[in-house]
RNA sequence: GGCGGCGUAGCCAAGUGGUAAGGCAGAGGUCUGCAAAACCUUUAUUCAUCGGUUCAAUUCCGAUCGCCGCCUCCA
């Protein structure tokens, strides 16, 4: 039984989808042009760890993850560079894509962009104008806030509490607004600019949040299972998406709401000011693998700010290796006949913890403990008795049923190498035998340049990437 | 000023009203011609500090200290 925090109820519930075997899911995806940092990365792999646990579950799963592309900045730069917004946009989104992919996450079933579903923001808008619940002031359209008694029930931001003093923010001075409160949702930019879209109401640009409303509706419905994203966005964002899409329909809009917190990076914010910035693809740059930054951004509950460290990342790696070694020695070890009892005892152990952990709202530090505990006890099995031939069949399985989830341990690693490759291996072994070493060691050092590294055992020699 | 989160071994961290998961690093060991790798074992009388409740608190309550986020534009 699933449960976890849902931000709306403030509390850990049991998951109860609106029809049994399907879940409906948006996900808040980056601003195309603004989205490399890794505190964005954390709330992709979240999600994809989100996704890929609700597909385990036996959910049918629609999945809309949106690509921001309208935002002042790329729209003017657009026009300034007179080229189409999508001809300004692909090359970033194409960039993010491969970030994506690279980091192991599956791609969601839809994902739609904003500069696509203007339509659909204009008639949610004029319903909102329709109703009430928007009215144009000073060259824009704005939600009013006071026509929806709700708002706020998501993020709980109290406006009374702001005061003037201090960190007051709202300049009721600025705009002609009804309330401090009402935020735009088209921003009309006259009709000799050539930046925006034609509406009844007037050209003009979408405001930010009306896309994932507009967008959320259309591919969920007006009321869906789950809406999810990084803290950063439950206030404003996802507050006046639920203002938006409720005050036009009536309906509630996301029955749970999951947010993920962001990163520390040594113990303080993440910023460019304090250079410690960094992007995938810097660390990427530095060495570290994908799988590792993987790793150490899910090895933290999604709940609890993580702090992103280079020790950490150095450490992540050292797992991944153990994990992935792990995988190659059952894969490749000599087993004999038939099962082992203890076995399967330690197997269905780390499968029902890991279920159990990632029940307890996705608890993944406690699943990559299960984890952890059937490589330690699978490997003592190994060194001592041997493994049987079902049970390497069955820990192979239950590793795939982890990495269907989690993602970490990359794809298939049983690679054939190649025939000279292995004939090297075997003359190696053979002047072993008649310690000859000196030869033994030239070719040792021979694999080594090629990128082979042999270990020797026991039970025979074993070889891997280095 | 308002609201929320956090403080557990050298580091990253899980967790619970009944006596501290897991990973990394370190130490010891196994294996080995050597080396490397790999694997195993091991590492907190204690959970920021001070009070309180309780038979019992790291876990509940209060205070203090420290850290982080949101409350403004842009997305």
């Amino acid at each position: 039984m699933l449960k976890f925090f849902n931000t709306l109820s403030r509390q850990v519930e049991e998951f109860k989808p609106i029809e049994d075997n399907k879940v409906r899911m948006y996900i808040c995806g980056p601003t195309v042009w603004n989205f490399a940092h890794i505190g964005n990365f954390r709330t992709f792999i979240f999600g994809d760890v989100l996704r890929r646990y609700l597909k385990y579950k036996g959910y049918e799963l629609t999945h809309v993850f949106n690509l921001t592309d309208v935002d002042d900045r790329i729209i003017n730069e657009a026009a300034n560079q007179n080229i189409s917004i999508d001809e300004f946009t692909a090359p970033f989104i194409e960039y993010f894509w491969e970030d994506f992919d690279a980091l192991g996450n599956e791609r969601p079933e839809v994902t739609p962009r904003a500069t696509q579903h203007i339509a659909e923001m204009i008639e949610i808008i004029s319903t909102l104008l329709d109703n009430g619940h928007a009215y144009a002031s000073d060259g824009s359209i704005y939600y009013r806030i006071t026509a929806f008694p709700d708002y706020g029930k998501l993020s709980r931001i109290s406006f009374s509490g702001n005061k003037a003093g201090g960190s007051a923010r709202v300049d009721t001075d600025k705009y002609d607004k009804e309330d401090a409160r009402d935020f735009a949702i088209w921003k009309l930019v006259g009709d000799d600019e050539k930046t925006g879209w034609d509406a009844p109401f007037g050209r003009g640009r979408p405001g930010w949040h009306i896309e994932c409303s507009a967008m959320a509706m259309k591919y969920l419905g007006e009321t869906f299972d789950l809406h999810a994203g990084g803290m950063d966005l439950q206030f404003p964002h996802h507050e006046n998406e639920i203002a938006q899409s409720e005050g036009s329909t009536g309906k509630q809009f996301a029955k749970y709401w999951i947010h993920s917190e962001f990163l520390k990076i040594d113990d303080v914010t993440m910023s460019k000011s304090k250079g410690n910035f960094f992007t995938f693809r810097d660390l990427c740059e530095q060495g570290y693998s994908p799988l590792a930054i993987r790793y150490l951004l899910l090895s933290v509950p999604y709940r609890k700010q993580l702090n992103f460290t280079f020790d950490g990342l150095q450490a992540a790696g050292s797992t991944i290796d153990r994990l992935h070694n792990f995988k190659r020695i059952v894969t490749n070890g000599r087993v004999s006949p038939g099962s082992n009892d203890n076995v399967r005892t330690v197997i269905d152990k780390s499968l029902n913890d890991f279920e159990t952990a990632m029940n307890d709202d996705f608890n993944t530090a406690a699943a990559l403990a299960a984890i952890h505990d059937l490589v330690r006890e699978i490997n003592t099995v190994v060194a001592n008795e041997g493994l049987k031939a079902d049970d390497q069949t069955a820990v192979l399985g239950v590793l795939d049923k982890f990495n269907s989830v989690l993602g970490i341990f990359g794809g298939d690693d049983n690679e054939i190498l190649a025939d000279e490759i292995e004939e090297l291996i075997a003359e190696r072994q053979s002047a072993r035998d008649n310690r000859d070493f000196a030869r033994s060691d030239e070719i040792r050092d021979l694999l080594a340049e090629k990128g082979i590294i042999l270990e020797d055992t026991k039970d025979g020699v074993r070889w891997k990437r280095s």
